[in-house]
DNA sequence: TCACTCCGATAAGCGCAGCTTATGGTAATA
DNA sequence: TATTACCATAAGCTGCGCTTATCGGAGTGA
C-alpha cells in the first residue's frame, strides 16, 4: 500500500468523476483508475462504483475513507513537525552538574529562550559520570560540567568549549572574622567542613588540594542546604563563588579565598563530535558561547 | 514520501545497525541506507547518525519516530477494518417504510443478527419517495417498501424481490359488531376514518379504491397512535393486518376485511442493480429472502 | 429514436525509482 | 598491526506506474 494511493482515493471520494479527480491531482484519468483498482485488489473489497455517471462509495469505501483521513492527517502532522525542526524550532536537551545548572546556565539561556520562544529546552541535573554516559548515548545534546569529563575511549570523543570561569570560595557565617582574606590549605584542612555529596566536583578538587579525602562534619545533598548549615554555624563550606554571591551581598553569609585550591577554573561545555545537528542545536551552542562576557 | 520509507525508518530506529535492519526487512543494506537518506533529504533534517558503530537517532529522528508510529498504527487499523469487511463483517444500512420496519423486518433480521453478531445493521424509517432517493444516492443499501417504488429513469434501475405478503385490514374498536366480515368499499367510504399521514402507502391504496382522496376525521403520525384512536372509538382505521395482529388477538381491537382494497399484496425489497457488494450485503439480501416461509 | 457527448476501461510504450551485487573506506577490536 | 564489522558508493537491471491513443457504453437532447 502506498500513501499516494490513499491520497488518490481521498480525492476520488470527494470528486464526482475519475476525470475530475485526475485533474485535481494533475494526472491522467487512467492513472487514477488504475490506482483505485490496485487499492481495491490489494484490500480485497470494492471501494467505489460509478452509478448514474457519478462516483459512489461502497460501504467499504466509506469506512476506508475515514481511516485514510486519519492516516493522512497524521502524515500532515509529521510534515509540520519536521518543518518546525527544519526552521529552527524543536527541542534541545541539556545536562549539567548542579552548580552551573542553578547559577550559570539560567543567565546564559534566558536571552536565547527569549529570542526562540518556540524552542523547548530540557535541563537535567546529573553528576559528571552520568553526563558522560548520557551524552554518549545521545540522551542529551549538550553537557555542562565544571571539571573535565572523561573523554570517551574511541576516536573523536566530544567537542569541548568553555562556557565561563568559576572559582571556589570558602563560605563562612556572616560575622566570621576570617572572611575576605586568603586562607592557607592547612587552615582549611583544620576547619570543620560542610560539604556536598562525594560525587560533586568540589569534592574532587578539595581532595586534590588536601592530599586526602576530606572528612566533613556534615554532608548535604544540595548547595542550598550547605549554605543554611554554614549560616547556622555548623562549619565552613567550599562552594562555587557564583552560588553564594547573593547571600554574601545580602550579608547573610561571608566568603574567603584559598589560592591553594587553584585559581579560577573553566566551566566546560561538551557535545558529540561528529553529530549531525539541527539548526536549534547549533544556535543554542553558539548562543552559549556568544553570550560569554 | 512513501509508507515504505516510514516503515524502513521505524525498523532502523529499533535496530542497532543498518545491516541488521536490512535483514529484518529482507532487503540489502544499501537499499536501507538509500531509503533513510532519501527521507532525510525530503524532510530536510538529519534523522540518524552512526556513533560508536551503533545507530543513534537525532532529536529530529526521535520526533519523527513518534509520528511514524502513529501513522503506521493508523495503517494497521485500516488494514484490520478492511479485513473485517472482506471476512463478512461490516455495516448494512436498510431503509424501510413504517409498517415493515416495525412489524415485519425485526422477525426477518433477528436470525441474521444472531448468526452475524459482528455485523452492524442500521434500519431507518422513511417514506417511499425518500427511500428511492436514499437508495439511489447510496445512503442506504437495501430498501423495503409496501408498494412499488418509482423505478429510476435511467437504465437498470433497481433489483427488486419480494420479502413477503401483506394485507390491509379494517381496524375497529374491540366490541364493534361489524368485525370479522367483508366490507364493501361503500361501507368503508361511509365510515369515519382515522388514517396515517398522506405520504403513507395505505393512503395511496385507499385513494385508488375509493376513487378519490380519503377524508379522514383524524390524521396521525404513527400506527400506534392510530390504533389508540380507534380503541378510543374515534373511528375506523385501515392498517396492515400485521400491525394489529397482537391487539386483535388480545381483544383490544377488532378487524374486518375489504376485498375491494385488493387482496394480499407483496412487500418489496430493493437494491441497486449493478452495485458491487460486500459479502455482508449479499448475505443479508439472501437472508431476507431465505427466511421467507 | 438516433446522434451526440461524456466518461471510464484497455492497450502499448516508456521513463525512472529503487533494488541488487560488487567494492572500497573507516572505525573499533585483538 | 591485522582483522573484523559496518556503511558508502557505483553500476546495472527490473518492474512499477505514468502517458497517449483508442474503444465502448451510458445518459442526454433534438
Amino acid at each position: 500500500m502506498q500513501l499516494g494511493q490513499l491520497k488518490v482515493f481521498q480525492v476520488v471520494a470527494q470528486s464526482r468523476t475519475f476525470t475530475a479527480a485526475a485533474a485535481v491531482l494533475g494526472r491522467s484519468q487512467p492513472a487514477i483508475s488504475m490506482q483505485v483498482r490496485a487499492l481495491e485488489q490489494e484490500l480485497g473489497v470494492p471501494l467505489v462504483e460509478v452509478v448514474h455517471r457519478r462516483i459512489q462509495l461502497t460501504a467499504a469505501g466509506d469506512e476506508l475513507l475515514r481511516h485514510v483521513d486519519r492516516v493522512l492527517r497524521g502524515v500532515e502532522a509529521l510534515d509540520r513537525a519536521m518543518e518546525t525542526m527544519r526552521g529552527g524550532g524543536g527541542r534541545v536537551r541539556i545536562g549539567a552538574s548542579a552548580t552551573p545548572s542553578s547559577y550559570l546556565l539560567p543567565y546564559r539561556l534566558a536571552p536565547f529562550v527569549r529570542r526562540h520562544p518556540d524552542v523547548q529546552i530540557t535541563l537535567s541535573v546529573e553528576n559528571p559520570a552520568a553526563l558522560r554516559e548520557l551524552l554518549e548515548s545521545g540522551a542529551i545534546d549538550v553537557a555542562v560540567a565544571m571539571g573535565a569529563l572523561d573523554t570517551p575511549p574511541w576516536q573523536g570523543g566530544f567537542e569541548i568549549d568553555t562556557l565561563g570561569t568559576e572559582e571556589l570560595s570558602i563560605v563562612l557565617s556572616a560575622g566570621d572574622p576570617r572572611r575576605n582574606r586568603d586562607w592557607t590549605i592547612a587552615e582549611l584542612a583544620a576547619a570543620p567542613l560542610v560539604l556536598r555529596e562525594s560525587e560533586s566536583h568540589t569534592r574532587v578538587v578539595l581532595q586534590r588540594a588536601l592530599g586526602h579525602e576530606p572528612r566533613p562534619v556534615m554532608e548535604l545533598a544540595s548547595n542550598e542546604a550547605v549554605k543554611r548549615a554554614v549560616a547556622a554555624g555548623l562549619g565552613v563550606a567550599v562552594l562555587s563563588r557564583l552560588s553564594v554571591a547573593w547571600e554574601v551581598e545580602a550579608g547573610r553569609l561571608a566568603a574567603a579565598t584559598c589560592p591553594d585550591l587553584g585559581g579560577p577554573r573553566r566551566v566546560y561545555t561538551y557535545r558529540g563530535l561528529s553529530r549531525r545537528r539541527l539548526p536549534v542545536e547549533e544556535a543554542l551552542w553558539q548562543a552559549l558561547h556568544d553570550e560569554l562576557t
